[in-house]
Order: C-alpha cells, then structure tokens, then sequence
DNA sequence: CCACTTATTCAACGCTTGTAGAATTCAACG
DNA sequence: CGTTGAATTCTACAAGCGTTGAATAAGTGG
C-alpha cells in the first residue's frame, strides 16, 4: 500500500470545496455569532483542514464578510410592492417578507445577518447600508413623505417580527400559518408607509 | 520599606468588590455579548485580580446570569398601564418602555440582556420566562383574546424598536424625541392589544 | 512531458482563555 | 489577643484560538 494514508496534496475530481467552507461559515456564524464561531469548527463542518480556509479567505473577517453577503435586495421588494398598490403596500411587503424568511434558502443567512448586527459593527455597518438605504430609496421615490422615520419604523417592526419569530422562537408566533401572521402585522407596516405617525393626532 | 509592593491579601476599608465586579461585567456583557467579554477583561475593569472573580461567581456562566438580572417587571407595567385605561394602554406602554430605555439606569442591563437573547440560549429562555410570561398573564388578567399570540405581538414591536433605536441606532428614530416615537408606535401596540388581528378582515 | 499554479494537509507558533491552588492580608469575634 | 474565615493576589496549567510555512498532490497550459 502506497498511500491510503494522504497527507496533504491535492484531491482528484472537481473543487466545490471554497463553497462549503462557505456554507459551514454561514451555519456557525448563523448560530453563533461571530467570536463565538471557530475557523477550526467550520472547517471541521466542511470536513477540511483549517489551513484551507485561510488559504481561500485570508482572515477570519474577510471569510465573515463573503458568507453574510446580503442574498436579496430590498428595495426592489419594496419598490415593486408600492408600485402594484401603495395602500396594499403592508400586505405584500408582510407577505414577502415572511416568504423569505420561511424559506429555507435565504434562512441561514438572515439569520445570521441579524444576530451579527447586534453584536458585530461590520454587520451592524452593513445593515445601514444595504437594508435601511434601500427602504428609504424605494419610499424617496414613490414620495411619501419623512422617509427615513418611516424606514426605520418599518425597519423595526420587521426586525422584530424576525427576533421573535424566527430567532426567539416565541409561541405561538413561531409557528402561526403565514397568512395569520402577515395579516396581523400588514396594518402596522400600511401605517408606517403611509399614514399617520405624527403627534397630535391620535386617529389611526 | 516592608511592602509599598503587595503581593495578596485582603484590602482594609469596606468592601464593595462584588457589587464593582457585578457592574463591570453588565457593562462587558452588554457591549460584547457572552463570548467576547472575558473574565480577564472584566476583572480588569473592576481593578481586581481575575482569580477574585471566580472566588465570588465560580464560573463565568453564574458571573453572567447574576450581571443580567431582569431590573423591571413588564407585567406590572402593563397591567398598570391597561387599568389605568383599556384604549389607551398602547401610548402608556411605549411611552414607559421608551423611559426606562432612555434612562442610564437600565439602559446597560437591557441592552445586555436583547444583545444576549440572540446568540446565547440562557438569556433567550430568561426573556421567555419573565418577559413574554410577564405580558401574558397580564393580558389574560385583563380578559382579551389570544392573550399569547397578542403578546408575542406586542414583543415583537418592542424589541424591533429597542434594537433600532438603542442597538443599531437607526438614524432619526435614533434620536427622535421619546414623545414622537411613541406616538408613531403606540397605534402599533393599541391594535395588538386590542385591535383586530386575524384573516379577512383588512379594516383597522 | 515539463513547468506552473492551485488545492490540500501537517505541524507548529504565540497568544488568550477559563480555571485551580497556594499564599498573604485583613476583619470579626470570642 | 488568638483563631477563624473571608478577601485578595500570584503563579500556573491545559485547552483552544487564529495564523504561518513548508510539504505534497493534482490540475493546466505550453
């Protein structure tokens, strides 16, 4: 026997490798946080040497960095929900949102966008940029009126809604049917769009 | 000279160590979260000796749990606030959450305490058992439907609003004066409290 | 078929971490 | 005033961390 034993060199067949570092980077950091993920973990989550993902990314924040890419653009969300109805906007905008989140695909990255943003400032820095300039830009172009307050407003009920459900957990919003939920939330996000968030004027 | 150089032992004068201890590592957890505030850094902080915190806590977890007591009770708060009166509870409760956040006092125990319940499966069972628990029995006491559901609801607003607003700092609602933004949320809470929230039913 | 680049592992480094144990000093109480 | 217990520091350890450098194997282009 020559070699059932290999130690180092290069493996025969295609290289999907510098993907699954990337989704086992996207796990661990997803269910942990930044600090708390390992560069050792993940690479033993993609079954591979340590000193692999530092060949590909370097450090360990340029590797954070390429795995919480942002997978969808909010202001097309928003900017199409306004256009089809803008007093329907909390509704598809409810609708979307949850459909995102439900879906597997999108999940693990959200999920770690919003647990990094809390305790990490590249995250936090990159949910300003993307997310909240995005929302403001879509509600700057259909002119409604203060749309930055109206961002943020729109901003936190959405990221709420994200904590408690999908992070927290909490029940029984946690596994209410879609539909339930984005009606129970669709009048609060109409509100912020478009109508009265204002004092001296306590009429919804 | 016989010791300008101490070397151990107990200090003379009282001894508030533990309670100096005890606000270091609100202050550590708070900015950083569990796994990035260490012992070493806090003992630091607290001017003493990283031995003397394992003396008083055992372990970094007990450190944790004691640094992160619960310092309001939101079931009191909310039961006041729907006694006082049932349709306008939604402004009495943002405008009381916004005044225990704004104040110094809290400030650092509840930022560690949202920063926690992301990535640290103690603290998210914490808020599950006195917060939500909180609201809960304070909307059954009060006699509305799905009292659960609503207070998941409500969870939802307050927390996405305490992370807009005090974590990410969501420019303006960042530094917009307490009395506008609880005007903008409290419509928000009154429907969850009080509104309707089911299917087929659009009209706020 | 040879040179070059790329993928991969191994072994090791310097550092930081949580924690344990012994030693020293003070306070409290009889 | 002597004894006991609590407060405090020092030193040390084993484990885990991010990162590095060299070695090896496979692909790729001439």
């Amino acid at each position: 026997m020559v070699s059932s034993q290999r130690r180092g060199g290069r493996r025969p067949g295609a290289t999907d490798t510098r993907e699954s570092i990337l989704a086992a980077a996207r796990e661990a950091f997803t269910r942990a946080g930044y600090r708390p993920a390992t560069i050792r973990g993940i690479a033993a989550a993609a079954g591979v040497d340590p000193a692999l993902v530092m060949h590909f990314f370097g450090n360990k924040e340029t590797l954070f960095r390429e795995a919480m890419m942002l997978p969808v653009e909010p202001d097309a969300v928003l900017s199409r929900a306004l256009a089809t109805s803008p007093d329907r906007a909390g509704e598809v905008i409810a609708a979307t949102f949850l459909e995102i989140w439900d879906s597997a695909a999108h999940r693990d990255s959200l999920l770690g966008l919003v647990r990094a943003s809390v305790t990490e400032q590249a995250a936090s820095d990159m949910f300003r940029a993307t997310i909240l300039d995005g929302i403001e830009h879509a509600l700057t172009e259909f002119g409604v009126s203060q749309p930055r307050l109206r961002g943020t407003l729109i901003a936190s009920q959405l990221m709420g809604l994200a904590m408690a459900r999908y992070i927290l957990a909490l029940e029984p919003l946690a596994s209410a049917p879609r539909p339930d939920v984005a009606a129970a939330v669709a009048p609060t996000l109409q509100r912020y769009i478009s109508g009265d968030i204002t004092r001296e004027s306590p009429r919804d």
